[in-house]
DNA sequence: CGTTCTCTTGACCAGCATCAAAATTTGTGG
DNA sequence: CCACAAATTTTGATGCTGGTCAAGAGAACG
């Protein structure tokens, strides 16, 4: 099932990035829209820009929770582990995505990247401390709790009752228009995880992923220019089937 | 897989009952918590409180969410369902649990009334007012938002990678102590809900649920008193299974 | 280019679903 | 309190989807 690699993160890994919120391409679709301009430089005064590696870790199951992070480019898995490793991947995140959404004392889920990937880091006491001031960060966080909760119901009814094409099928129609930043031609859709990742995904085995994608290209519904980007010919049957 | 059966609740089929937040037995497990007594007033002035008989729907998915609930006694399921009927079970609500955590226009769930139940409604733009005015409720709902968040990634785990004997083992565990207002002997748990429920809330069926429990029971770790109150004989291994 | 990682394809298998029927519990009316 | 009907649960026989194991074909990277 999931084994997985990390190559872990020491204390201060993170190469040290500068940017200005004011500038900050992710912002329109990020926690921090909700703060007028003017309120910006709070956000510049407490956030810590870092550049992580693909296959570093953002923060780590179990661990202590001391930092928040909002991602402002690249993309990361979320997951849980069994004891016996297997893997279950809770969710991808790309760009404007805030990271410890559920403000727990330790970490629920480990977060890694996937490509290159930059994002903010708040220590969690600066963090409440401006939540606490700024009251409309606080509602602009509730309201994307409740978008990521309605998700993970999605998620639930995907991996409890259906079947592989459906959940495939979901997959693709439902990601997340990959990176708000970088938008792509209609019917397009990359992909930047491996089959194995979107597998651990939709609780499947990267074989019947494979073999899914190719029931999905003999039906004439996909093609596949490489493996990281699909161009959707059908979009109705697969809605059709994502649906289930 | 799930069929469900729904009496469906007219638009004013509730019965309405009187109480005084002041005496609520479920205010210390709910969001109410966070206002002070002197505020308490301010809840009541705007709560409906209603009382829905066994199967009759608190919110139904896709229609608008007009109100918010707050659970004051009795049990819940919220589910989502596929156009041919398969059902998920996302959770199951006690009291203290806020119905509409997500605030989407429409509702992303049907919530039904397993046992009796009594709440609080709110008509959302009251709700809305309340908030602006009283800012902890907003803390209240985001901490109760991410505990949600956390439990729904360790039901993905669940639903994804583990096998029916882990996940009814979970369940059993993870049960939320079923009522807080009425708690049970130490190892004894209480399940209002039927077999059919519990396989849709696990993404099984009802005989591999009755199977699961047989294995339970002869493996020593389980004893049934009868089919809703079950008592933990062996919490080690029940929860070494639980894990995974 | 060769090494390594990722993906595809095939053969076989297992866990859980499905179909079916019997047993037990629950509810109802007398 | 009993008898009967309906709903729920248990148990059994069988089948299918997706998992496991294995080998080979592409891509990617140095």
């Amino acid at each position: 099932m999931g084994d997985i690699e990390t190559a872990s993160l020491g204390t201060c890994a993170h190469r040290r990035a500068t940017a200005a919120c004011v500038h900050c391409r992710a912002r329109a679709f990020s926690v921090c829209a909700a703060l007028p301009d003017e309120d910006l430089h709070r956000l510049d005064a407490i956030a810590e820009h870092i550049v992580v590696e693909p296959g570093q870790v953002l923060t780590r199951e179990g661990e202590a929770q001391t930092s928040v992070f909002n991602i402002t480019s690249g993309s990361a898995r979320a997951y849980k582990l069994t004891p016996d490793g297997r893997r279950q991947i809770t969710g991808f995140l790309f760009a404007g995505d805030f990271v410890s959404l559920s403000d727990q004392p330790n970490h629920v889920a480990t977060v890694e990247a996937v490509e290159p990937l930059t994002a903010c880091r708040f220590r969690k006491a600066d963090w409440r401390a401006l939540m606490a001031q700024r009251r409309d960060l606080e509602g602009a966080l509730l309201a994307r709790a409740g978008d990521e909760l309605a998700a993970a119901q999605s998620q639930m009814l995907l991996l409890g009752r259906k079947t592989a094409i459906e959940r495939l099928a979901s997959f693709l129609t439902a990601l997340p228009a990959n990176d708000p930043a970088r938008p792509l031609p209609a019917g397009h859709i990359r992909l930047p995880m491996t089959r194995t990742e979107i597998a651990d995904y939709l609780g499947l085995t990267l074989e019947t992923v494979s073999r899914t994608f190719g029931r999905l290209k003999r039906q004439g519904i996909l093609r596949e220019a490489n493996r990281h980007d699909v161009e959707v010919l059908d979009e109705k049957r697969l809605h059709a089937l994502a649906d289930g």
